[in-house]
DNA sequence: CTTATTTCTTAAGATACCTTAATCATTAAG
DNA sequence: CTTAATGATTAAGGTATCTTAAGAAATAAG
């Protein structure tokens, strides 16, 4: 687990044993079982979740009072709601276990310590900060013109684990139609 | 102008004013005509682009041929393809002046350079990747659901500047919708 | 001022997607 | 094993939005 954690962060900035050693002691392990909350709506969000194993959704309940599911993140994905966390204000979103989950937790108030002490370590969330940018950035462009198809058939090719994992209705829901469409987009 | 600049970054981190100096001295001036282009489609964006004064929008060309707008920038934001510039892969979206636009232009590889002279740099740059995210994010999670009319409404209650300095179907591009289909919404 | 170019509006018919409601299939619980 | 709960499918009718095409209005160019 801690190996998993080194190659992980490794795998964008090199850091020696010892820095590893107090980055990694900062981290705090922690199961979830299935459909338990790692943050709820409300709530302001002090972590960022570094998943070891399992899967995750966030969400938001919109003004009719559905459940919009905005991202879905697994094995090696960091998580948090970036708004809540970086501002200290109330989450308009949740996110919640689709499987049994093993994280790491890593506090704000500490993860900015470790900043000092360790400015490489800033290089590495700035990274992993670009990426998720870059991520979603694809998404938001691309997403919105498209056809509901070609949303499925983009997330089938690109995350088929996905379809494997998570059920027809929160896929649905992710890709924001509803599953009684999404159910005759398959019949095709 | 000087003085705009380190306004700017002074919001976020302290730098003193030998930083501020090193800083700026990296930084090219360059004024663009109405109708210019600071990155286009297939060239790796090798820049990092703050507004001084003007507008500008990025966009590409969608499998249909039709522009599709992505984002708005003016005066005290930063501008780029986040995708080119961090991976350097050639861009799929172009950069393109709305109004006569002046930048002040970061390379980045000067921009690596100076962020192991002034770790604070990075600090800040993150910060800024952070702000892009939670914009992007909200834009992404919240527009995809919403109605046309919704979306609209929320554009010119958020940035009133737009309504004003850019043209209709480019509004209607942004916001995904048809030109014929915008106006319609208005007439209501 | 006059013409050309760009931008905006209107309307009719077509299509993607939603709503509701009912039924079927699968998994979890007693 | 039986029932309850959850998830998936099907179908009918409705609405949001697009497509095409044409003309009006505004702005830029000669």
């Amino acid at each position: 687990m801690k190996d998993q954690f080194k190659n992980h962060i490794s795998s964008y900035v090199e850091f020696n044993d010892e820095e590893i050693d107090e980055i990694f002691s900062k981290l705090t392990q922690k199961i979830f079982k299935k459909k338990d909350y790692l943050l709820k709506e409300g709530q302001v969000c002090k972590n960022n979740y570094f998943i070891i194993s399992g899967l995750v959704r966030s969400f938001y309940i919109d003004n009719k009072g559905n459940e919009k599911i905005t991202q879905f993140a697994l094995e090696n994905w960091w998580v948090t709601n970036m708004e809540s966390y970086i501002k200290s204000v109330p989450s308009y979103s949740s996110i919640q276990t689709i499987e049994k989950t093993t994280v790491l937790i890593i506090d704000k108030e500490e993860l900015d310590k470790l900043f000092k002490t360790i400015p490489k370590l800033e290089r590495f969330f700035r990274m992993i900060t670009e990426n998720m940018l870059i991520a979603i950035q694809r998404r938001s462009d691309i997403y919105l013109q498209m056809k509901s198809k070609d949303r499925y058939d983009d997330l089938i090719n690109n995350f088929p684990v996905f379809a494997q994992r998570v059920p027809q209705y929160m896929i649905a829901s992710y890709l924001e139609i509803t599953p009684e469409y999404l159910s005759e987009l398959r019949r095709k």
